[in-house]
DNA sequence: TCCTGGCACTCTCAAAGCTCGACTGCTAAT
DNA sequence: ATTAGCAGTCGAGCTTTGAGAGTGCCAGGA
């Protein structure tokens, strides 16, 4: 019984992995060749048969090999697959990256492109939520005669903006002020505390200025508040196009999910990660009509020295992929981004 | 001979049109029928064979109609299309806009994507470089024990942010004090004027401090240096492929193309605008391989009150594609765009 | 109970041949 | 300068055909 469940095992291995390589349906009579099997190819046929009815492969017509679903790539993934550590290269390009980080910004964008590079794949990086950075600066720049800039820089080094609208014109060193004592207020609290004293912030100014302190502090907290969504950068989706042919006709679709960023973000969200820190999401498991034909494969990285955070990244591809390189690849990249934010 | 030569002009703007339209070649019946001509079929052959000949339309193959070529969509635009004005519909969304602005970025993303909205193609647009703004701010905020974020913040807005590693710990407030006094020498100051006092700001804190100065003196350097290096922002890249069997088969390399920002800015650096604030490339113009089968109309927009200064946004799409509108839409995008900038 | 060899059957893919239709270019007449 | 008519060319699309690959099933053997 044992022996020859086992065997079946195999059998779906070496489909998906024929499959992923050749892309084409593989049947009975290749397998036992390519594999050296030692049984007969009827054998396998009754094999097949098996994993067919269990769901696991299908046939894309009676006269072809056998493909894997959804379920067999799902397996495969669970069961089988073992996680590839990285080449050589892989580990110095890496290593440059590291090197090479200064500015936040810049080093997401970085990790995002390499990451797509060693997959060949389209990556994704979902940016850190600051839900454990405090707020370390405060400053409001005059834009126009009604406009104002509010800027708040947080303790990881994000910085964030937004425009108001000021009922009354105060001069350029008023709004200075009003800045000061926002800052002074605010430092060092948790940009996730909210909401904020305005009503003391208000009272900290003189009269002329409190209703543009209202304006101003409420700016702040939307800031804040808004710090708490999502976004995602994204690179390589070049690689969507060159996966040639994969993905049936229909790469616009895909392109478009991915634009909208909501969709990609509600589904990293929902991902729960295995004891290796991966997540992978294979077809209709993405509960989504336009990546039917795509799987993620994500992975939470740490984004501050407290680690609990949890942000994500990963790469979007074709069902059909090579999960191992791409999980290990997802994996390392992960580890190598939560020790740069953390400083190593 | 000015009725034979303008009304050779009439037939191709006529193939120009039907073939944007119907995205297929144009032969001399069906041209007299759907533009009811008042002359045969046979007349507008020899028309034809004369536009051929200097090189404006193309014949696929022997027993198709005609196809403009590159030359022919330039003659096109030059001489013959009318910007068309925008629809109501279009003006609202732009309005819409204009009311939700309030970060910098987000504006810019706004806009970009709006832009790709209204054309149904891939949008660009370049992000405005800040030779015209001042130094409104300096902050530096330790990251670890050996790392430091140097962030600046200039007078539109803009803010840029680079991480420096210090020789020495200072304590955090010790690197307040260092972004005070930065702020406090710098302010004002034209971000484009460069180098900026070092050894000023140096001998301006106490002498345990200098080396930690001479970092960071170095790294709002190198900021203001980078901030002439230009950056892109996209949108719409879906819709490349929507675009539909256009394009050859070969949209890969285009997205590759466009992911490659350097290639883009050169482009768009080199554009020279007419008269309209417009610029277009046709093809070849583009002088780049995998834009062979594209087009790029740009614009230039006012990136500030002082208006000068002059980043481009545009459209990337199909040489085949509707000039008049996509023109009109990008003018309209500019203009929009320079207003909500310079505050209106 | 599991494996194997053999056989009949099915179905796709690619090449080949074919017809149809759309255009063109040319010439001679107006 | 324009037109009508005619002969010629070529691609798109359909059908046919053959080859190849692969399956399912059955009956026999370990």
């Amino acid at each position: 019984m044992s022996d020859t469940s086992t065997r079946r095992l195999q059998v779906l291995r070496a489909i998906v992995e024929d499959y992923v390589q050749t892309r084409e349906p593989v049947g009975s009579k290749a397998l036992v060749e390519r594999r050296n099997l030692e049984v007969s190819p009827a054998t396998i046929r009754n094999d097949m048969a098996q994993l067919e009815e269990e769901g696991l492969i299908a046939a894309p017509h009676t006269s072809a090999g056998r493909i894997p679903t959804d379920r067999g790539y799902r397996l495969f993934v669970d069961r089988i697959t073992e996680v590839r550590p990285l080449s050589r290269a892989e580990r110095r390009a890496m290593d440059i990256l590291a090197e090479t980080a200064d500015d936040h910004e810049a080093t997401m964008e970085q990790t995002v492109r390499l990451l797509a590079m060693l997959t060949n794949q389209v990556a994704v990086i979902q940016h850190p939520q600051h839900t454990s950075a405090t707020i370390r600066h405060v400053d409001v720049v005059p834009m126009s005669a009604q406009k104002a800039l509010v800027i708040v820089i947080l303790s990881t080094g994000k910085v964030e903006q937004r425009m108001v609208t000021l009922g009354e014109t105060p001069d350029e060193d008023s709004l200075h002020r009003v800045g000061l004592k926002v800052s002074e207020q605010l430092y060092r609290r948790s940009a996730s505390a909210l909401p904020i004293p305005v009503s003391t912030l208000i009272s900290a100014v003189e009269p002329a200025l409190q209703s543009t302190m209202a304006v101003v502090a409420h700016a702040v907290e939307t800031i804040l508040e808004s710090g708490r969504v999502d976004r995602i950068i994204m690179a390589g989706t070049a690689n969507l196009a060159k996966s040639g042919g994969d993905l049936g006709p229909s790469i616009g679709p895909i392109l478009e999910a991915l634009e909208e960023q909501v969709v990609l973000l509600r589904l990293l969200h929902e991902m729960q990660h295995d004891r290796r820190g991966l997540s992978v999401r294979i077809g209709q498991e993405t509960s989504h009509e336009s990546l039917q034909e795509t799987a993620v494969v994500a992975a939470e990285y740490a984004t501050g020295k407290s680690g609990g955070d949890g942000a994500k990244l990963g790469v979007v591809g074709p069902t059909r992929m090579d999960y191992g390189s791409t999980m290990s690849a997802v994996r390392a990249m992960a580890r190598y981004l939560s020790r740069i934010l953390s400083e190593g």
